[in-house]
DNA sequence: TCTGGGGTCCTAGGACCC
DNA sequence: TCTGGGGTCCTAGGACCC
């Protein structure tokens, strides 16, 4: 059996860790930038908020005292996530985290799953304070399918199963066909048209209908929906691209302060990719003002380029970027986003024969560097060329970083 | 009705996920 | 006034090769 374990509103439960006053009451996440909705608690779903709703949109409610608001502290979710998932690990064994607040678990030879299942929720509630939930059937979609239902029912104790066929068919019955794991808004959509309403409609479509509709994802979903298990629970492949990209609080004209953003954009790309032992044979840079302001004047572009050498040093990358930003920018626009995409990703580098660089020269500046970030922080060193892209950054609702500030660290009255 | 056949690589765009 | 950010994979079409 596949299990899925899956934190519940997993921000505002990481808020809740250290602000009790929180629990109980319809309390929101926001994106950078406070600009929408990104998580809810129960009491703010059940007032009608939607996921990604602009903030603008409920502040009304905040402001007459009817919600509570937190800006995304990102550092403490990725905090709070590792202590679940390490605990996870130790519990289940072979596991794979699908995303911040998901693993998936392999339950081969585990004799009463949904004890364990019930379990594990209890325990990681307890040691970490944050509230889970556990699906577990024969396929990862199954096992995604019985999570909505331990969240949806008191009564699962937290821990669904689909262990047989008649609440496989049962289950599906109960799921709109949009709520699968794998059919988004516009395969919904689609499938609506053509009378399929419930999961269940869908698992009895013939196969070359799915797959002539949705191609060999579709396929893989329906045999999933209908008990086959078609994905394993193995472990991630490197990552093959790594991007950071902004949505301005204000709009940037300039092009030297765009220049700036770009710039740091480019080294902080680098150091990610670097961490993990990785280096880009691609760039590509992306510019546009206000998508949504229409009546303004639009411009929107990308360019990339191609390294002869793959590559993590911050030199070369902010060097490409801002090369092919002065190939897409042009005066007179109010730009509004910008990103920085790292493409190619690989562990090796293959030297080429007319190499200018001294490659053992560079990695001994750059093993340098890390050492100072990571002994003195992030911002302790920099090139001259980058601005800080997070000092433009608006968030009115920041929590402290409880759990990896020192400052920060939570006060007990004696 | 008719068009050779079999490949590769790259890119852009579209679908999906959290 | 105010509308996120980070990814994955597949497919179709074009350029090019023999």
């Amino acid at each position: 059996m596949i299990g899925l374990v899956d934190c519940n509103n997993f921000f505002v439960s990481c808020e809740r860790v250290f602000d009790p006053s929180l629990e109980g009451v319809p309390v929101v996440v926001l994106s950078g930038n406070d600009g929408c909705v990104i998580a809810r608690s129960n009491e703010a779903k059940a007032m009608g908020i939607q996921m990604g709703v602009p903030f603008f949109r409920v502040r009304n409610l905040y402001e007459a005292g009817k919600l509570r608001v937190r800006s995304a502290n990102i550092i403490l979710y990725g905090d709070m996530s590792q202590r679940v998932m390490s605990l996870v690990r130790e519990m289940a064994g072979k596991t794979v985290q699908y995303s911040i607040d998901e693993s998936f678990m392999d339950l081969t030879g585990i004799q009463d799953c949904r004890a364990f299942g019930v379990e594990m929720v209890r325990k990681v509630k307890k040691w970490t304070g944050i509230p889970v939930s556990v699906g577990i059937a024969s396929s990862m979609t199954l096992a995604k399918v019985a999570s909505k239902f331990a969240k949806r029912y008191k009564g699962y104790k937290g821990c669904c199963m689909i262990g047989d066929e008649t609440a496989r068919v049962k289950a599906l019955r109960l799921v709109s066909i949009g709520d699968v794991w794998g059919i988004g808004r516009q395969y919904a959509k689609a499938l609506n048209l053509r009378g399929v309403e419930t999961a269940y409609d869908f698992s009895l479509w013939p196969e070359r209908e799915v797959s002539a509709l949705m191609g060999v994802n579709g396929v893989r979903t329906w045999r999933e929906l209908n008990g086959e298990c078609c994905t394993q629970v193995t472990p991630p492949k490197a990552a093959r691209s790594a991007t950071q990209s902004q949505t301005f609080y204000k709009t940037i004209t300039d092009y030297d302060e765009l220049a700036g953003l770009v710039a740091d954009f480019a080294a902080t790309t680098a150091a990610r990719i670097r961490r993990h032992g990785l280096r880009a044979t691609t760039l590509a840079v992306w510019i546009a003002t206000d998508r949504y302001h229409l009546y303004e004047k639009q411009y929107a572009d990308s360019a990339g380029t191609r390294f002869e050498v793959a590559t993590n040093d911050p030199r070369e990358t902010i060097a490409a970027a801002t090369a092919c930003l002065k190939s897409i920018f042009r005066p007179g626009y109010a730009y509004k986003q910008a990103g920085v995409s790292l493409g190619g990703l690989q562990r090796y580098m293959q030297p080429t024969l007319f190499d200018k660089v001294d490659r053992q020269g560079q990695e001994r500046l750059l093993k340098s560097i890390d050492a100072i970030k990571a002994r003195e922080g992030n911002d302790a060193i920099r090139i001259a060329a980058q601005s800080s892209a997070s000092a433009i950054r608006h968030n009115e609702f920041r929590s402290p970083c409880y759990t990896t500030v020192l400052r920060d660290i939570i006060r007990v009255k004696v």
